[in-house]
DNA sequence: CCTACTTTGTGAATACTTTCACAAGCCCCG
DNA sequence: CGGGGCTTGTGAAAGTATTCACAAAGTAGG
């Protein structure tokens, strides 16, 4: 199969927020036009980012809100339970594990782990923090999918080293690291400071 | 002067967080190669990146740590403190005020904003939460840079829209929303929700 | 000072993404 | 049931970004 773009499944994400939002208001039907405009982007756009995958809207009448729904929900492979640790119970990953955005959305945590012995036992939201070193005999027993990593930087590299070799094969970075993983392992970055720094060089170069 | 492109603006970010660590053990100097290696691309590319704001280096020998450092911040506009405000005093807004990362970017949090009385008057790290209806007065007496958009994905266009007319020029948003602003206002979103799709996509795809 | 070696800076070539533009298909109404 | 009006799906064109490849410029060592 052709690679996508990481762009357009970005695009789609976007779309089926939007899609998400629209059948609450009892959208029945929604146009390429309409979807790049709360998309942030053109209708072609919205076109072509669907094309790949398929043919999904009526002409004349533009696509069904719920079949649209499924068709992207099915695209990105969330027709599915996805079993999620997060690693670090610092300031970001007690917010994180707390975040009433994973179930619904078919992520399902199923721990979370910390070096810190002084963290470990405690509780929130019915999910105690484990010890760190356990994670390698969990995952024998439990496999895992996806690992949200929120440990500080001096870390990350080596939790991120221990994580493959439990088997993890996709890991979302929240350290401001950039992680050296084998080629089969997915890893996304959230880097603050990254962000922060863009918008910095924006106002800087808008001045001018 | 030319446009240059958002990927671009993130590797000069990925090079100087690499940059800083250098100058901690002491390297003098870096090669292409080096940098390339560790930003997760190829030395063409960073040479062509740095190459769209001046040349740097010395033939032969490579990069000076401290002076690329130097001139990699001045580029994306760190030269200079930025004041900031976060808006939302919830989980994550509550994570993002604590985050120490700030600072020593020239980072300047000025102050925590939340609607809900119950959390006004609370008090972080010696900031207090207050009243957001307060911020458009606030504003036109200490202007801020850049708005840490922290409220759920209801609220975040209402609160873009009083932060742009209250004069913010840079939002960087946490809610899951895409965010209708004005030109001349930039906006860089960090959207969990996305991300897990795009490593759901890639665990999906890859299994085919 | 000369030779061998390294590494930058950069046009040109390639690869990838987005936009354009329009035929094809579908709905609706008379 | 046929014509007008929309909107999709998609090749082709335009626009961006990345990679290649090599001359130019520097270092190092005798």
């Amino acid at each position: 199969m052709k690679r996508i773009a990481d762009s357009t499944v970005r695009r789609l994400s976007i779309y089926l927020r939007f899609l998400e939002g629209s059948s609450q208001r009892d959208l029945a039907t929604v146009s390429s036009a309409e979807l790049a405009r709360h998309g942030g982007t053109t209708s072609a756009q919205v076109r072509k980012d669907l094309s790949f995958f398929g043919s999904f809207g009526k002409r004349g009448l533009g696509y069904s809100v719920p079949e649209l729904t499924n068709s992207i929900r099915d695209i990105l492979g969330l027709g599915r339970e996805w079993n999620v640790i997060i690693v670090g119970a610092g300031k970001i990953g007690t917010a994180l594990a707390q975040y009433h955005g994973f179930r619904p959305r078919g992520f399902h945590v199923v721990g979370v782990y910390d070096t810190d012995i002084g963290k470990v036992g405690t509780r929130w939201d019915g999910i105690v923090v484990r010890d760190f070193s356990l994670v390698t005999a969990d995952l024998a027993s439990r496999p895992v999918d996806i690992a949200v990593l929120a440990v500080p930087a001096e870390g990350a590299q080596e939790a991120a080293n221990r994580l493959v070799d439990a088997g993890v094969k996709a890991i979302l970075n929240f350290a401001p690291t950039q992680l050296q993983v084998p080629p089969d392992v997915a890893v996304r970055s959230v880097n603050m400071a990254m962000e922060l720094e863009g918008l910095s060089y924006e106002l800087s170069s808008r001045a001018r």
